[in-house]
DNA sequence: CGTATTTTTGACGGCGTTCAATGTAAGTGG
DNA sequence: CCACTTACATTGAACGCCGTCAAAAATACG
């Protein structure tokens, strides 16, 4: 599959059949259509930058991530954020958050998404009397520390190369799990440069220069808003990528 | 209550009565001794630098903290290493690894501590059946998340002072909140100095001389192998610390 | 007292930031 | 189809925080 412009890549998204499918969310699969009905779910679009989630304004309803790319960051009043969590469908690690949050962050869209708009109360109810849909939490809740507990370390301790690469070794394996719900091209990262500076703790300028110095190496192509992932062995090289955290994954 | 010595801090450690009570373990508080006793539990002893949790060896024993300090922490080949995590009684972040842990991390004691060591298998058992310890680890976890949130934000985006503010800050907060199970001085962290800076993804050369300029500020002292905080406030005005992600704590 | 650990200090270098400007592709409206 | 606008990527120069290396001083402990 190939994909000719950028904007194909970021918004000429396939879209699911309209009646709502549980089966098409992975927090929500295998949940029977009676009970479905009850979340009173509807499908909707969201541009990109849009807010999902805002700790101080929780809503009475709750946006399910159903296609496109959202992450979960913090904004300090000069304008810097820090990116904590990349999340997008078909992801383990991305759909605990929509019930509850125990902390001081929100959640925006980075692409241009569909989101599955579901009553929170009884979206709630259900998880608390199906213990599939809470073994999932649960599961879903470990996979988020364990790649906080990851992240924490490659911001430390990493330099610039190896920490630029071992994210995308992350989001690579990621996708390659969650893939029947992701779509966009193979090993295609929709995100900017900012996006990345922002999740790694650097400045969109530095991630410029190392990235250049990627794709001198073959490792990887830059496209406006994106990147495409030429070497992924070659990346896990560089940053001793070992995707033994992401186990619970799978 | 003064302490003259740095020993004193480190190793001169009230030591609860001996027979194993649940009620001095955060996690354990309100179980019947009935059930205590099928955790065939024992108090030991152990060193300060002594390896409580290895992932690859998790064993069939559990050993939950009672007293002193310990770390989640990642060691790379060349002896760098990232600490993930500061663990002390009473705190609620601190209990629910023992069991299952997703992650590639080990537990470290960073002071002499003393261990309850159980069945891991029973205590597992337990965890499933008592839903008091289920609300419990759950919540734990939040706050492990949580916290592991900031940190990344803590490192990711501040800088040196601000950042080495944050993290005493938070540590004060969560000791005040664990006041009755920790048995050391009021606001004193008994950390190294290398310890922080393994924490914050500094070298201990910078933090030495970061925090020094802290004590110059009449923010804190310096004492081997621990620190005092002598104005909270003037920490928290340094780094604009909000508390608020610590709040399922209490 | 001698030893080990931790703190402290100095010189030097570099990785990464800051500031600012330019280039470039995509989207919009006339 | 072109002028205008916006969003990203790219480049260069200057600066500085922080790391590296190495050694010395201070503190606690046996």
């Amino acid at each position: 599959m190939t994909l000719s412009t950028d904007s194909e890549l970021r918004h000429d998204i396939r879209r699911p059949s309209d009646p709502v499918q549980a089966d098409a969310c992975d927090l929500l699969a295998g949940v029977a259509p009676e009970h479905l009905v009850d979340l009173t779910p509807r499908l909707e679009s969201r541009n990109a930058g849009t807010e999902l989630f805002n700790p101080r304004e929780p809503g009475d309803s709750v946006q399910i991530l159903m296609e496109g790319w959202a992450c979960r960051d913090r904004t300090f009043g000069d304008g810097d954020r820090q990116i904590t969590a990349f999340m997008f469908p078909g992801d383990l690690a991305s759909c605990w958050t929509p019930i509850e949050s125990p902390f001081d962050h929100r959640v925006r869209t980075l692409t241009s998404c569909r989101v599955m708009v579901v009553s929170r109360e009884r979206l709630a109810d259900l998880a608390r009397r199906n213990s599939v849909i809470a073994t999932r939490r649960r599961r879903a809740m470990r996979t988020d520390v364990s790649i906080l507990n990851d992240w924490l370390v490659n911001v430390g301790r990493r330099k610039a190369p190896e920490r630029i690469a071992h994210l995308l070794c992350e989001l690579n394996h990621r996708l390659e799990i969650a893939r029947p719900h992701v779509y966009c091209g193979d090993r295609v990262i929709p995100l900017t440069q900012q996006d990345i500076a922002d999740a790694l703790g650097m400045t969109s300028v530095h991630v410029n220069r190392v990235v250049q110095k990627l794709r001198a190496n073959q490792l990887l192509e830059i496209r406006k808003g994106s990147m495409i992932l030429r070497d992924p062995h070659g990346l896990a090289r560089l940053c001793a990528f070992d995707s033994a955290y992401l186990g619970v994954l799978s």
